[in-house]
DNA sequence: TATGAATGAGATTTCATTCAT
DNA sequence: AATGAATGAAATCTCATTCAT
């Protein structure tokens, strides 16, 4: 079977690209860097995934994947609107901090990144819309069973996953002491969220 | 008067350098690109700014020194803790999406972006704390008026600056459209903040 | 055979290198120069030798390595240990005279050249000390036969090869007329190690 | 007396090249480096001096010019020939490890070293042929009085400062022990030169 | 599929020298 | 004499990408 050898040095080439892009950033992660740490050559990469600017997208791709199979499934089981918005922001900040997920390549790749915007950033884009998807579709179930303050759902989802971006980025990137950041974060959503008595 | 003629040539590297950092990026933005956008000669940047890194730390903090006279401005007039809260997330949405303050180059070295600390970034971090300190300030004032909930200040500030963070990143950086975005986040904070009933 | 064409332009490389950086001296010497001469892209020089230390170096060495193995050669079949040390002396300098042999380069990048110390000399050093070993080998031999004076060999061999090291400078470096220099160094060296009647 | 000021400055940025073309090398060192330890502007270096290679030369002069007095002084006074050449050399390597003497810049620069030959090096040719005179003069001295063998005394004499010459480097450049080469070099050139019983 | 030598454009940085003041 | 801003050529080194094997 040479297929299995072949996705192997593949798979180990995404992997070391989703840890190097990650730790390192898009300019500073190199050809060279990622083939030593995948423990392949260096010609495979473009055999593989084309060029630099496609593997980028390979790598948040495939974490964004992950991410938004979480959130689905965390959100599935809410018994009330409110309880799956709050569901969503916990799994999502959950998922950013928890090791293995190779979180930073999507923090680094994402709409939400300083990178420039390129044609193939497009797939990305269209992907993270689906995940602005989920969460007005729990704050449109929570205005409805009206366990959530009347608003435009298209928006406020907007303005929960910016809390969301902000307070990951927060947490992940800056040297600030954060270690109850992540709790005070969905306090702040509830009660803003919350039906007006 | 030798000083004005070549003040004239350093103040306008730094000008081209905060257009063009903020336009496409750290890596995309050259030497090349920032002399001839500023009409100098490609030595006269490391003559008068030493390296790439520190000029684009002086672009990040030339900009952060007027935000934060922005923000002391803004709050200092309010006639309660609320109304400060406001006012900061008022002035800190406006000053980000104010043609001619250069906002963008500041996304790409505050400490919430994606570059690299490197060590001449400390700087950059402890004046941006000054900035938290501001609101801080604000919400010790409305929880000491009574027209804010009682919360950690330090976190709130935290969650509050998150939510700007994340906005600003939303309507700054992605594709997505955003035009009631800024009123919104404010309209949440304002929830999020209010005293209980 | 693969490896036949890429050694062949990693040797065309160090040969190139071996000649300019003999001619030119190390500050001299560019990397478009040796590239040129060597018929290869700029590119290759830091692909296969890291940078512009690390192939000096490596000439150096070169260099030293064909040095070495002729003294050891030309010292081995000597009959008394004083035939022992003036054959070292005369192979000493026919080898620096020699077209063919790189010599400059050893010049320049020898423990006693006017480079400054990094840590990448080191290997340097201590190859040249081998040199020394060898001196000293031969001197041993001439005490226990007693066709040298007694004196202490390690010191003894650190002054011949300083009249080595000095001669030779004379004659590659500077413009004196110096035709007859290296005879009457080897009768110099002669008179100094003769036993005292 | 604005000349006093003007002088002082002169001599300044040529202290302060004398010890950083020492320390550093000709290549290491900048006009940069120089004025800012002579703690003076950066024109005056090729206002006083023209360029980069004149002021190096500038350096070796007045560092040979102190040598040359020194080996005539200590020369002078010789009861023999013999005695004329050994204080000659005793006085070339006590100068060279004389601290205050600057006697680093005189080896980088001497026709000895490695740097290429150019026009304005002839002067610090001619001028160190000189130093080759007053040794040839003892020599003659030494034949005359029958304290020297004979030989012939202007190759004799450049084989006696190849001697000085590498003896120096060997202590000044190289990393090997040599604490007691200076002595043993000493005693070298006697045993060579003593007339033969 | 797999390898890594080879390429060369381009980036940052250095620096002697010039020159207006 | 003195200053240091200004210049721009040149150097080293990086690196995505190509390609022969």
């Amino acid at each position: 079977m040479p297929n299995t050898h072949s996705t192997t040095k593949k798979k180990a080439l995404l992997q070391a690209a989703k840890e190097l892009f990650g730790e390192c950033g898009y300019a500073e992660t190199t050809f060279k860097k990622i083939s030593e740490r995948a423990g392949v050559a260096l010609g495979l990469l473009t055999h593989h995934y084309g060029n630099k600017e496609k593997l980028f997208l390979a790598c948040g791709l495939d974490v964004l994947t992950s991410f938004q199979a979480r959130l689905i499934e965390a959100t599935a089981q809410a018994q009330s609107g409110f309880d799956a918005v709050m569901s969503f922001c916990e799994a999502y900040l959950a998922f950013s901090i928890d090791p293995g997920t190779n979180w930073l390549v999507l923090v680094r790749c994402s709409p939400y990144s300083d990178m420039k915007t390129s044609d193939d950033r497009a797939v990305m884009n269209e992907k993270f819309e689906e995940i602005h998807r989920i969460l007005i579709d729990c704050l449109n179930q929570g205005i409805a069973d009206g366990t959530i303050a009347k608003t435009e759902p298209r928006t406020t989802a907007m303005v929960i996953i910016s809390l969301m971006v902000g307070a990951n980025r927060t947490r992940v990137l800056t040297p600030y002491e954060s270690s109850k950041l992540y709790e005070e974060t969905l306090i702040f959503v509830a009660r803003a969220i919350a039906p007006t008595a």
